[in-house]
RNA sequence: GUGAGCGUAGCUCAGCUGGUGGUAGCACCGGGUUGUGGCCUCGGAGGUCGUGGGUUCAAGUCCCAUCGCUCACCCCA
């Protein structure tokens, strides 16, 4: 048996490759625009990390991190998210005295033990951004107006649903209502519903089963829950995406994964991609700086988006997506010694910074124009023993068909000057 | 962790109630053009039918096991 990549891994061959640069350039030059500077982080962390920011009775911690012994026997773990990461790198170097506001965007692979299908892979890939050290609900709309943007430049339609988790000083009374709600029609709920209502009954909220949800109409609404300090920001937040124009969806019953989220939750979602409906999502996260022992009272929001959902959805939305890479020229040799002539011009030519492509197995004339076709060159340059006899080369055009004679008068020096005069005006 | 579906050429797939693996399409290589690509045409190469057992005179086809993939549940980007 052949070795096989690990289940839930993924390789990204060349024709996929172009959609991913092009959503990685996108959304790097607009994090640009909006004034955030990339940090790179590592892959591996200890263990506790993640355990303290995710929360240790979600499911990622609990059921889904590559975690194993280090050689010296600490646990580590393959980092499931990126955000805990970022705020590890910015309290270890005191970001903040640097800069009272940080914007910090980071790009890379995640790891998490499920068991794969559409849309999610057991090694997948996130652009995430993080900002520090402001809570002003603005931020929070300029958060969400940044991701709507980077999908609208990507010519992708999805819908915004936002929501508020509370903080720390809502929230508790809030879910006791619900505990509550929920111990009164135990019968009438799944069996799945059941068990959440015990282990975390936000998540009751967005089950399936259209039974539940018949139950849950009824349901208290956290929005109804809300502090006064929350509510203001909640309404600011929808009023700050109102002057953007950003349509969203209001969804009390949005709840997310992670423990360490408060206030603005928001989701990207779209209905093409099967039972992975989010392509990103974020939110703010006010306490967790503290937790994992930087400044007290220090705000953060963030979002990430999946590389995977995103390339899948270009494939889907987006026909053509991006030009392929073409060669400027094509150079075909006939025989040994016009081989060894042109060996050197090729390398010349791209030291010039032209896109040259050459055939080295001395096959057939008809061989290397088919070649050169599959290379989409747009000229062919052909020699053979004719033309060396002559001192002299022909360009040919590949679309238009023209032929011209140009000297190969000694050094490649006169003729790359020809050439790149000729084909690098007509390039990009 | 649970459930369902599917494994035949590099890719997409035919293969009926068991009876010799397909002139199949795309891709690849070569000829038709003594040295000129795309289109056309002719030819060529390419397979442990996922693997291992079983039933049978005979298994790609039926049965069992196993591995892999896919989708869904759970959960999530």
């Amino acid at each position: 048996m052949t070795i096989q990549a690990l289940k839930g891994f993924k390789d990204i061959l060349p024709d996929e490759v172009r959609a991913w640069q092009h959503i990685e350039a996108t959304a790097r030059e607009i994090f640009h625009r909006f004034g955030f500077t990339e940090i790179r982080v590592p892959i591996l962390e200890k263990t506790e990390l993640f355990a303290r920011s995710i929360g240790e009775a979600t499911d990622i911690v609990e059921k889904e991190m590559y975690s194993f012994a280090d050689r010296n026997g600490d646990s580590i773990t393959m980092r499931p998210e990126g955000t805990a990461s970022v705020l590890r790198a910015f309290i270890e170097h005191g970001l903040q005295a640097k800069l009272p506001v940080q914007r910090l965007y980071t790009i890379g692979p995640m790891f998490r033990h499920e068991r794969p299908q559409k849309g999610r892979l057991r090694q997948f890939h996130q652009m995430s951004v993080e900002v520090l050290g402001l809570d002003h609900p603005r931020l929070d709309a300029e958060l969400i107006a940044m991701g709507w943007l980077i999908l609208d430049e990507l010519g992708l339609s999805v819908s915004l649903q936002i929501n508020s988790l509370g903080c720390p000083a809502c929230r508790p009374a809030y879910k006791e209502a619900l505990v509550n709600f929920l111990a009164a029609r135990k019968e009438l709920i799944c069996e799945d519903c059941q068990r959440r209502s015990l282990t975390n009954p936000l998540r009751v909220l967005d089950c399936k089963s259209s039974h539940c949800q018949e139950q849950y109409v009824a349901a208290p609404s956290i929005l109804d829950h809300l502090c006064p300090g929350c509510s203001e920001h909640f309404r600011q937040t929808k009023e700050s995406l109102d002057l953007l124009a950003i349509p969203y969806a209001v969804n009390p019953f949005m709840v997310r994964g992670l423990d360490y989220y408060t206030r603005t939750t928001f989701e990207l979602v779209t209905d093409a991609l099967g039972a992975q409906s989010a392509v990103g999502a974020g939110g703010r996260y006010d306490g967790l700086v503290e937790k994992l022992g930087g400044a007290k009272n220090m705000p953060g929001i963030g979002f990430a988006m999946g590389m995977e959902r995103l390339a899948l959805l270009m494939t889907q939305q987006n026909e053509g997506g991006c030009p392929d890479s073409a060669s400027d020229l094509f150079v075909a040799a006939l025989g040994e010694e016009a081989a060894v002539a042109v060996f050197p011009l090729v390398h010349f030519l791209r030291r010039k910074g032209l896109r040259v492509a050459m055939d080295l197995e001395g096959k057939s004339l008809k061989s290397q124009m088919k070649q050169a076709d599959r290379a989409k060159a747009r000229y062919a340059l052909i020699l053979g023993e004719e033309e060396l006899a002559r001192g002299e080369a022909v360009l040919r055009d590949m679309t238009s068909k023209e032929q011209q004679a140009v000297p190969l008068a000694g050094a490649p020096e006169g003729l790359c000057a020809m050439l790149v005069e000729a084909i690098a005006p007509k390039g990009k």
